[in-house]
Parts: structure tokens; C-alpha cells; sequence
DNA sequence: CACTTGACCTGTCCGC
DNA sequence: TGCGGACAGGTCAAGT
């Protein structure tokens, strides 16, 4: 579910709520799968640490604590971090969010600090996953031993980008950049919207393509990634961010669940979707030609 | 090794 | 209305 965009929103968003906060207690509904530490992990390294910051890389969003321990959390597909304020008292809802009554069937996690507000974890297809971990072995997990770098971060290069999407030269261009060993962050919105905007098919090998057009999709991956994140993110079905609210950025997608309707540079063409990898995707037959 | 496919889950939507 | 199948924004393991 949340891409780069989504979950930097989030991030954002909790950062304001719960940094200094102090862990009250802590309820685990569906162990160990959404949260594998054993209980006294949970009750020796959780309960009682305050919130030093949220930070996040790629995806996944670290929740550092006094103990020295950090929350490290993919919200994969249909994830969501929700906090409730002690004025919403027994879980009720403020007007602007989506979420009404929280705990609800697909909580997850509810974690509860000393003012008696509540982060809830919610994830209805229980793919996504919290752990507690110590602050030191975060970087030695796999995936953060080879995702690749951040395309917001301004010391990330086209270059970079380029050399790093070479090491896949076989493969088609969408598979590539959804790898997050190439890029981080972009998943299936992102990519079909980045692939319209650089004129790129996304059955095109990465051999085929040229490095001129490999910077320029690096360009489209960062303009499209800036402008979602400008917007709170895209909500097509399950994400909200830390206050349970959707993003607006679908209503400004150019290619992303508008099959049958009108490429916004070809009028008398429409949208078309196909499947690459698996995965569904949106392209214009037009501008997007493959290599 | 490089690359592709299926599995992990639950819910929803679509066609019969 | 009921039912089966396809599909859903991510990643990893197992397959070729």
C-alpha cells in the first residue's frame, strides 16, 4: 500500500503526535505475526520508553526510544498507523478522519502512552509488521543492506541511479525501479506515473534504454515523488496517514486507475492497462513505446 | 547468477 | 442473492 510518499506523510505526521511520549502499555492482537518480540521484549525495551524521534527509510519507518530499542515498521500493503489524541477518549473518531471507532477488526498493535492517547497499527491482509529491535542492529537487516538510496535525498545522483539500474540490465524497466535495491521507495503508483512522464514503456528492457533516458526517468521518479508527497500521499483504497486522513494525490495521477480515460497529452487516446510482472499496470500506447 | 513467479492474507468487486 | 475467481499500492522465497 504506502510508497515513499505515504510513508513519509505519515512519518511527518507522527513526528508531531508522539515524540516525548511515554509507553503506557502495549496490546498485541494477532501474535507473533504482526509483532514476533516475545512479550517481556515488549515489557522490558517498550513499555515505559518515551518517543525520541520517527525517522524512515525506503518504506519502512524507525520509531526510536530512550531504551535504546527502535520500532522498525513496514506497513507493506495495506498498513496504517493511527493515533488518537486523549480528547478522542474510548477511541472515537475526530471529524476529519476515515476511521471511526479504533480498536477496530483489523487492529493489529495498540500501543498506549502515559496521557492515555493510542498509536494504532492496522493492517487488514497481516503483511505488514512491527519489531522491536536495538537501534544498532537496524542497519545490519537485510534489506537495509542493499536498498538503494533515497531519490528525495539531494545528494542522490542520476548518475547513481543509472549505474545502480545497469546491474539489471536484462530485466523490463518496471521490475527494475519497483526493486528497491535500485531506488527506494517507488512502488506501483509511482513507477506507472514516472514511466508516462519520461515517455518510457515499462516492457522496455533497461538494456535498450539509454542513459539520456535513464536520467530522465530518474528526474520523472523525483518530480512524481515531490508532488504526491505535496498532496499527503495517493489513497486508493486502505491508507490514511497518522490522523487517519486520505491523500489527494489520484485526483492529479496522469496514468494510475485511469484506463479508459483520456492521456493527458493524446486526447483521442485512452489509458490502457496491462499486466507487467504481475503487477497492474497503466500506460499510454502512445506515448509509450517499447524499446 | 539473473530473472520470474508464487506465496503471504483478507476484503471487495465482477460475471454467471 | 449466492458463489467462484480475479485482483489489490510490497517483499521474499522458491523456481527456471
Amino acid at each position: 500500500m504506502p510508497e515513499l510518499p505515504e510513508v513519509e506523510t505519515i512519518r511527518v505526521g507522527l513526528s508531531s503526535l508522539i515524540i516525548g511520549k511515554s509507553v503506557y502499555a502495549v496490546k498485541v492482537f494477532d501474535s507473533p505475526k504482526s509483532f514476533p518480540n516475545s512479550p517481556s521484549q515488549i515489557n522490558q525495551f517498550l513499555v515505559g520508553a518515551n518517543i525520541v524521534n520517527v525517522n524512515r527509510r525506503a518504506k519502512v519507518l524507525l520509531i526510536n526510544l530512550t531504551t535504546g530499542y527502535s520500532l522498525v515498521i513496514h506497513l507493506k500493503m495495506t498498513g496504517q498507523l493511527v493515533y488518537r489524541g486523549q480528547e478522542s477518549f474510548g477511541g472515537g473518531h475526530p471529524t476529519s478522519s476515515l476511521i471511526e471507532q479504533l480498536p477496530d477488526r483489523s487492529t493489529r498493535v495498540q500501543i498506549e502512552f502515559t496521557d492515555q492517547s493510542k498509536l494504532f497499527f492496522n493492517d487488514q491482509r497481516k503483511f505488514g509488521w512491527i519489531k522491536l529491535l536495538p537501534a544498532g542492529e537496524i542497519d545490519q537487516l537485510s534489506f537495509f543492506q542493499k536498498v538503494g538510496p533515497e531519490p528525495l535525498d539531494a545528494r542522490t545522483t542520476p548518475n547513481e541511479f543509472v549505474s545502480r539500474i545497469r546491474r539489471h540490465n536484462g530485466m523490463k524497466i518496471k521490475p527494475a525501479i519497483l526493486d528497491q535495491s535500485t531506488i527506494a521507495g517507488v512502488g506501483n503508483i509511482y513507477a506507472d506515473e514516472a514511466l508516462w512522464q519520461a515517455k518510457i514503456h515499462p516492457e522496455s528492457r533497461v538494456k535498450n534504454l539509454s542513459d539520456d533516458q535513464l536520467t530522465v526517468l530518474f528526474e520523472a521518479i523525483v518530480d512524481v515523488l515531490e508532488s504526491s508527497l505535496n498532496h499527503g500521499g495517493s489513497t486508493d483504497r486502505n491508507y490514511v496517514n497518522a490522523e487517519g486522513e486520505k491523500g489527494s494525490y489520484l485526483k492529479f495521477a496522469k496514468v494510475f486507475r485511469r484506463e479508459g480515460l483520456a492521456c493527458y497529452r493524446h486526447p483521442d487516446i485512452m489509458i490502457e492497462k496491462i499486466r507487467v510482472a504481475g503487477r497492474g499496470t497503466h500506460i499510454c500506447p502512445v506515448c509509450q513505446i517499447k524499446t
